[in-house]
DNA sequence: ATGATCAGTAAGCAT
DNA sequence: ATGCTTACTGATCAT
């Protein structure tokens, strides 16, 4: 962006031009650019056969200034993209870190709840093995780490 | 890769050298970019001012070329670069999505697991609501806290 | 002075 | 012919 001071490529042109002779209205670069094949064939009437030659190099020449731009910016919007969607990826891959540690919090707890009733039920059912053991009054103290969401306040209960 | 047919740069190096005179062993433009200033200063001797303007600029020219070079090496380095991390990226977002998938499946299961013994264990302590049924009292207590190290001492015990 | 980067140029490839 | 990409160059900025 700070070479713009560069432009005299467009002296040179003009250079041409004055050779060329007293065309009034002079192609500028851009008319010259933009100019179809059929328009420019329409320029070229009563020229010197080098002068043709000449013209068509300049045409082909800013043609070529214009893909090289093209040809930049490209560059820099693909490393744009690549970049986008590296922090995409990113993104989603702390999203399903957090997912995974939260579910994996959530199974350590349900296996530790399920293995504490499994004991309980094993004691209920082993229990009336004990001959006169009549009352059964059992206890179960579960002291459980974040609870966040946990879906059963009441994992159960069951009283008498 | 395909430009190389380009390297008449170096007949231009060659033409300089004429203009110099006879120097047997013309500086290759390998020799004149790797040299240190001070041996460049010793070849310099008996030059015309203009030649040594020439020279120097010949060097300055063939070092713009290895920097325009490496400049270019760089950047498709650093597009590799950014291609490999996202690559990696993807494959770690898979990981942990199939590890997501898995542990969800495996709550699931554990869920259903969990809630027959449930049933169970209600039915078992309902059930000596039967006939000649004696009384039996099941209080469970769960404590929710924040208690990080889950390592449940004591998860559950049952005082017959 | 040296190194890096930008825009412009020509060469070469492909369509 | 047209468009794209590359190596090279000079200009310019920074160190």
């Amino acid at each position: 962006m700070q070479g713009m001071t560069t432009h005299f490529k467009t002296s040179k042109a003009l250079k041409v031009k004055k050779e060329t002779g007293e065309n009034a209205p002079v192609l500028s670069d851009d008319e010259l650019v933009a100019m179809s094949v059929r328009e420019l064939n329409q320029h070229l009437r009563g020229l010197t056969k080098e002068d043709v030659v000449r013209l068509k190099q300049r045409r082909r020449t800013l043609k070529n200034r214009g893909y090289a731009a093209s040809c930049r910016i490209k560059r820099v919007t693909q490393k744009e993209e690549l970049e986008r969607q590296k922090t995409e990826l990113q993104q989603e891959v702390d999203k399903l870190a957090r997912e995974n540690a939260s579910m994996r919090l959530e199974l350590d707890a349900l296996r530790a709840k399920y293995e504490a009733l499994q004991c309980f039920a094993r004691t209920v059912t082993r229990g009336p093995l004990s001959p006169g053991k009549v009352a059964t009054t059992s206890v179960i103290t579960i002291v459980k780490s974040t609870n966040h969401n946990n879906s059963s306040p009441t994992p159960f209960s069951a009283p008498s």
